[in-house]
DNA sequence: AGCACGCCGACT
DNA sequence: GTCGGCGTGCTC
């Protein structure tokens, strides 16, 4: 008899890099049909077998090998695998992409709600402690009390009370004595909802005997022949709205006619939203080309990639629609992806009004149990449609045929957390190796995915016309230096005052934008010169009117105001600067009878704050909006007629290549705002440098000389789309230390890099290691590298990152340092 | 991360 | 002698 061995290679749910590897375990005999690759399993692990949950990778037979090293499997989690062979492909392409841990790619794939936690409980074993014979110790009596008084509690909970070193010795000593006992847990952080049905298990030609059995019980006859009509149904509903108590159903389950099943229940996030129908509109010319050309594409499994550009207003939702349309009569599933969908619920109120059922919500606004339920639809198949931020690219989907991503520009489809994947990128990966086409969409396309058109690696379909066949904005450029110079200080031109005057008295609404929130956004003493800043950030505070506090905008927190220099103690100190807050204080001076009303984060804190604030700027009752970027997306509002930029530029300074692109993205998309109905709309663009070309074309809504300037500059520095780009950031507590290590990390790269005759263009290569951006954040201090490269030597340098920082990390790289890697970052921070 | 091993100094 | 401090190394 040979001596045949099932192995399960997998990876165990812990995000230690040194565990970032696949281990091997056996599978016992009763589980070798049950656990495959996709499998969730239980492992003991490390000295302590400790119970983990892992995901199986593989499965191999070994024949007469040595096992003995080897431990086994001690349970699977879930009946079916939870990873498909392709997903399991994908996280192993996405570990080599973007050089980050296996567990970090699973947990993009599976949502954290379904993620089991080791849990440990204790509890006092009565008997030992009545017969321990030695004296205790003060802390062994606290703790023991402790824990009696509560039961069997968490571990965990023990560490708010005592420091971590006295739990873990204490316990240790009593478990060894037996006093207290440990229980590890492995607990779903999720209840699943799960719901009683009744079902006939009769069939029909034992129907009719069945139910003359029963003369005498004639409840349940009239159960059962309701049951006959339908496949199942609820207990709860049999009891509540038919009248069919408890008694009646367990006479037909005792006489087995009927069955109970349990089924889990599914919360629907969009339950409680009204749904308004959206007909289905005849394409015009345009649109119907489009739409012809894609779902040809999609009906013959082609891989695709289109780029629709289209002026806002174009009717680019109206292809979506068709395009999903069409999909699911080919018996496909479609994924929408929107830049964030709480600031565009017209999306997804349009295809909830189109498609009624179907549709599942993706979004970071969902509890883990809603989060968990979608994602159940969609694997089930319950949902073919998925609408959703950056984590919908992941949807579950087996017959995916189509993806559309809206707004393809967007900054907010690029991760920041680890992997730091961009949507697109996922997007392209699964429409090649599942067959779908996909879809981009934008007014003003990234430089990166119009120079792909160029290129033909993707198709660009042009929409010329609005759809309502609406005008597009003026936008005129008001010279600020201009107003200076003429003697008015105020933040309006005189321009922009006098429009929106004209627009009070014509009962049109006002969008004013400005992208700084807060009151005043920075706080200096003219004495001495001394700026406030954040004790724990590299940060300027931002005065909040309403709390009446000086606020920190990247680490959060708030400071009482100074009433004088917190440096020299003299009164004269002074707050600068506008933010929307003192905006809309000094609008509401100019125009005191206008109603004016703020969006921006301040404002929308709360839940239904933001509805609440467009509900009532939709019903006219509000004459200016003022806002901050939240107000450029969706907003489609035809009585608003006048849009004002208060200041265009103030990203023109910063030290960031695409700064042009997105000031001309942001122009374009605010004005889109301004005449949607019958008006022409208006836009006054303020801004300090009137002559820079991202101003100049933005205001002459020319996308495509945009786009050539662009090109020719960054052709010129080779950036993107010319090199790729990657960034290494290392954050540590000590300032000095973190240098070093980065330094070390930046010679070694060179170092490599000379060794491979790469000796006269290290310079065009490695920048750095500098300063982060904002240096220092919540007390930790940051510091980058950055690396371009181009076609030749990209798979070089990934290849020295992942042997420095992951493969010999150790060597290099001290365990209190954070590393981070961004293999095509958007923003350099 | 945990957990154990192992090598040193301060105590019953 | 031995208890306990933390540096080091491993986890199938």
């Amino acid at each position: 008899m040979e001596n045949k061995k099932y192995i399960a290679e997998v990876i165990v749910n812990n995000s230690v890099n040194k565990l970032d590897k696949l281990f091997d375990y056996i599978i016992p005999p009763q589980f070798i049909n049950i656990i495959k690759e996709g499998t969730r399993v239980l492992v003991p692990f490390g000295k302590g077998n400790r119970q983990f949950e892992a995901y199986v990778f593989g499965v191999n037979i070994k024949l007469d090998e040595d096992t003995s090293k080897l431990k086994e499997v001690i349970r699977p989690i879930d009946e079916e695998p939870i990873l498909t062979i392709n997903q399991i492909h994908m996280i192993k392409w996405m570990k080599g992409k973007y050089l980050c841990k296996y567990i970090e790619a699973i947990q993009c794939l599976i949502p954290a709600g379904v993620v089991n936690k080791e849990k440990r409980f204790i509890y006092v074993n009565r008997e030992k402690l009545n017969n321990h014979k030695y004296e205790m110790t003060e802390i062994q009596k606290d703790i023991i009390n402790y824990v009696e008084e509560k039961g069997k509690i968490n571990v965990e909970s023990l560490y708010k009370r005592f420091s971590y070193n006295e739990v873990y010795r204490v316990i240790k000593q009593l478990e060894n004595e037996g006093i207290i006992i440990i229980e590890n847990k492995v607990d779903s952080r999720i209840d699943i909802i799960k719901e009683k049905y009744v079902r006939l298990v009769i069939s029909k030609d034992l129907y009719k005997e069945a139910l003359d059995s029963i003369k005498g019980a004639k409840r349940q006859q009239e159960l059962m022949e309701f049951l006959k009509e339908k496949v199942e149904v609820k207990i709860s509903e049999l009891v509540n709205s038919h009248g069919f108590g408890r008694t009646i159903i367990n006479g037909l389950l005792s006489r087995n006619i009927v069955e109970v099943i349990e089924k889990e229940s599914k919360r629907d996030p969009l339950l409680n939203l009204e749904l308004k129908p959206f007909p289905k509109l005849e394409p015009n010319d345009e649109q119907r080309v489009i739409i012809e050309e894609i779902t040809e594409a999609i009906n013959n499994n082609r891989v695709e990639t289109y780029l629709i550009h289209g002026v806002t207003g174009s009717g680019k939702t109206e292809i979506y629609l068709q395009l999903i349309e069409n999909t699911l009569n080919e018996g496909k599933q479609g994924i929408v992806l929107v830049p964030e969908i709480s600031l565009t619920p017209q999306t997804v109120e349009r295809f909830r009004g189109r498609f009624k059922e179907g549709i599942a919500l993706f979004h970071s606004g969902l509890s883990d149990g809603e989060r968990y339920d979608e994602w159940r639809r969609v694997a089930s198949g319950e949902a073919n449609i998925v609408i959703g931020a950056r984590s919908a690219i992941f949807a579950p989907f087996n017959n995916l045929g189509l993806i559309i991503i809206d707004e393809e520009h967007e900054h907010t489809y690029k991760s920041d957390l680890s992997p730091k994947y961009h949507v697109k990128e996922i997007a392209e990966y699964r429409s090649k190796h599942e067959q779908s086409v996909l879809v981009l969409g934008s007014a003003t396309p990234s430089i990166e995915s119009y120079f792909e058109g160029v290129e033909s690696i993707v198709k660009v379909r042009e929409l010329k016309n609005r759809a309502r066949n609406a005008k597009p904005p003026n936008i005129e450029v008001i010279d600020m230096r201009r107003e200076l110079e003429c003697g008015n200080k105020s933040i309006l031109s005189r321009r922009l005052h006098s429009e929106i005057e004209k627009n009070l008295e014509a009962k049109k609404q006002t969008i004013l934008f400005l992208n700084r929130r807060g009151y005043s956004t920075f706080v200096s003493c003219r004495s001495c010169g001394h700026v406030v800043k954040c004790k724990q950030c590299d940060i300027s505070l931002t005065f909040h009117m309403t709390s009446k506090e000086l606020q920190c905008h990247y680490c959060g927190d708030k400071y009482t105001a100074p009433r004088e220099c917190p440096e020299c103690s003299s009164k004269n100190i002074k707050y600068f600067g506008v933010g929307t807050q003192k905006l809309e204080m000094l609008i509401q001076s100019y125009f005191p009878k206008a109603v004016i009303s703020r969006m921006d984060l301040d404002a929308t804190s709360k839940k239904g704050a933001h509805n609440e604030i467009l509900e009532s700027f939709k019903s006219g009752e509000i004459d200016i909006m003022i806002g901050t970027q939240m107000i450029t997306k969706g907003l489609d509002f035809p009585n608003v007629t006048l849009v004002g930029i208060i200041t265009a530029d103030t990203m023109l300074n910063m030290p960031d290549f695409r700064a042009p692109e997105k000031v001309f993205q942001q122009v374009l998309q605010v004005s889109g705002r301004a005449g949607r109905g019958f008006d022409e709309g208006k836009v006054i663009l303020q801004t300090y440098n009137p002559e820079h070309y991202s101003i100049m074309l933005a205001a002459k809504q020319d996308y495509i000389s945009f786009f050539e300037k662009e090109v020719e500059l960054r052709k010129a520095f080779n950036y993107p789309p010319f090199s790729k780009l990657i960034n290494i950031t290392f954050t540590g507590e000590n300032e000095k230390e973190t240098y070093l290590a980065i330094s070390k990390i930046t010679d070694n790269i060179k170092y490599i890099l000379k060794s491979k005759g790469y000796t006269n263009e290290l310079d065009d290569i490695v920048f750095g290691p500098n300063e982060g951006m904002i240096y220092r954040v919540k007390n930790k201090y940051r510091f980058y590298v950055l690396l371009k490269s181009n076609k030749e030597n990209y798979t070089l340098l990934k290849a020295i990152i992942k042997y420095l920082l992951i493969d010999s990390r150790q060597k290099f790289v001290s365990d209190n340092i954070i590393t981070s890697i961004d293999m095509n970052p958007l923003f350099i921070v």
